[in-house]
DNA sequence: AGGGAAACCCGAACGC
DNA sequence: TGCGTTCGGGTTTCCC
């Protein structure tokens, strides 16, 4: 569930301090705990540990929905995959009620990795690229043009919704804006990447481009009970209306299930392509 | 290459 | 009230 705006903006809070929490650039590790083991990816948990204490935060990222942990020796990447949530706060109490992980710094702070369902995933790695390495292109880098992003869809022969939730053809769209930007571009999720008109990709990029940068104005959403102080969710087209009336033509909103994974769409504003 | 399904997890929502 | 069941979500893996 967090996607690329929640992701930037738990990064950007973590960089800048923010979410009732200081920044937490120049922290040295004092102590590392790991709660559930297959919270670490990579390396063994001893190895982690041991590697991690002493080293200092230089810088915090993001690319797609990895959170970038720039330390002194290493990288350390965290996914938040559903459930995940990175909290800073004083004391030795790990913080939150699913602490998988905490960081605690010399300065008295710490950093704990709140992940209630376990999907969520640390590394900490020499290279970030070891991780990061097969990700498609940022949706807001300004290589990815309208001719370019036109481009990568007319190569690929598939349905645009399981294409645009694919990490390795775009980094950081998820199922919500993925639905909220094709209701927005007024496109068929089923409809074949390869047959998009030039003027609908460019439609399209624009959609991602306004549902994501709305989605990081407004702090990212908030659903289920696991992140919390995001407002996008009141301002949702598609996404988990199944029934209501569509914003712009009242048409009730539709709901199927395309790979696995529930879609929402007007289906009058995006008709059917005549390939499905 | 693309599509479908299962696996990983567990809190919440639902049905009884 | 309390039980059992179903669902969803990001990603990987496996199979067709």
């Amino acid at each position: 569930m967090p996607e690329l705006p929640e992701v930037e903006t738990i990064a950007s809070a973590l960089r800048d301090g923010g979410r009732d929490a200081p920044s937490i650039i120049g922290g040295r590790i004092s102590r590392a705990e790991v709660f559930w083991d297959k919270t670490v990816e990579e390396p063994s948990v001893v190895d982690f540990k041991r590697r991690i204490v002493g080293q200092t935060v230089k810088d915090v990222g993001r690319r797609g929905k990895f959170i970038i942990i720039t330390l002194s020796e290493d990288t350390m990447l965290v996914h938040l995959r559903m459930s995940g949530d990175l909290l800073v706060g004083e004391g030795d109490i790990p913080l939150g009620k699913y602490s998988r992980l905490a960081l605690f710094m010399e300065q008295g702070f710490q950093l704990s990795f709140n992940n209630a369902r376990k999907f969520g995933r640390v590394w900490l790695v020499a290279d970030p690229a070891m991780v990061t390495g097969n990700l498609g292109p940022e949706p807001f880098d300004l290589r990815l043009s309208a001719l370019e992003f036109h481009r990568l869809l007319q190569e690929r022969k598939r349905q645009l919704k399981p294409l645009l939730l694919d990490q390795t053809f775009l980094a950081g769209v998820g199922n919500i804006y993925a639905d909220e930007a094709l209701n927005l571009a007024k496109i068929h999720p089923l409809t074949q990447a390869n047959t998009l008109a030039k003027k609908k990709s460019a439609a399209l990029l624009d959609a991602l481009h306004e549902v994501l940068q709305e989605g990081i104005r407004r702090n990212g959403a908030s659903i289920d009970w696991v992140y919390q102080g995001g407002d996008f969710q009141n301002h949702f087209r598609v996404y988990q209306r199944t029934g209501e009336p569509c914003l712009t033509c009242g048409t009730p909103i539709s709901r199927i299930v395309v790979g696995q994974r529930g879609t929402h769409f007007c289906r009058k504003c995006q008709p059917s392509p005549r390939s499905v």
